[in-house]
DNA sequence: GTTTATTCTAGACAAGGTCTAAGCAACGCG
DNA sequence: CGCGTTGCTTAGACCTTGTCTAGAATAAAC
């Protein structure tokens, strides 16, 4: 049984078997961003993930950085937060969840869906349907 | 008893009382933009405020809008919705409420607070306090 | 193995927003 | 009144995030 999964869960192996079933065609730089976002649950951004690259073999632009998340998001592998209008996080916890948000230093925490209860959600705008309810806790450093 | 507040509800003198009351001295530029904000309840990017105030006699440079609608959310006047990663809208309704977004066209629809019910609110972090709790539907077009 | 479609790349570009240095206006004070 | 101090506004340079383009490289299909 393996004891030392903390960092490298999902062998490349692993990886490309995730993307395919998702209908994603596993190139090696694909391979290389989902093993950084899959490696643990974590918010990046874009440029965050561009940088943690930099030690990596494959070399990926930053055009395929972005084009690559995009497409993760579209395909449910990630999901994008919008919290910080200068940048959009990418979540790799994919679970039913919401967000406390540090407005100070900029950090994200996950908190369980089922930590809040939500009642009598108000029907969407006619002509249009629901396609996501995002909590977001915005706190800050106590004085 | 005025029956055509509609478009210009706040006069100028109105204004300026309502900038001393939340101790921001009232310039001219700062009038203006607050006559655009709280003209009527409404979600305007600080892009959108820079559009109308070419219509208006004093000039108001790029830096000063968003200075001024970063301080006038600071002292609460109005308040900053994060929906779309790429700007901020400045919502001149400062009553509690949420909002829906329409992810097609990024237009903003308010929702009042007591048309949700959220209970068992998680604790904050420690050693961080509750600063808003924002929640937003996000809707699209029906297929 | 050649053709065809997809993907990747560098770098130019766009948009939102911030910063800087200078100018200007109002206030306090002798 | 003259004058410094403080705060506000300005134009435009600048920065950052993200998108676009045209072409090169891969991968897939036949």
């Amino acid at each position: 049984m393996d004891t030392h999964r903390a960092k490298h869960p999902v062998t490349r192996d692993v990886i490309i078997e995730v993307l395919h079933d998702r209908g994603i065609s596993a190139t090696p730089q694909r391979v290389e961003i989902a093993a950084i976002m899959l490696e643990e649950k974590q918010h990046l951004s874009a440029d965050q993930v561009l940088t943690r690259l930099a030690g990596v073999e494959a070399a990926v632009s930053k055009a395929t950085v972005y084009n690559t998340l995009g497409l993760f998001a579209e395909r449910g592998l990630v999901r994008e937060v919008v919290v910080d209008s200068t940048k959009v996080f990418y979540d790799s916890n994919t679970t039913e969840h919401h967000h406390f948000y540090n407005v100070d230093d900029g950090t994200l925490i996950d908190f369980p869906s089922d930590t809040i209860v939500i009642d009598q959600l108000p029907a969407a705008p006619t002509g249009t349907q629901t396609e996501s309810v995002d909590v977001v806790i915005r706190v800050r450093k106590k004085p």
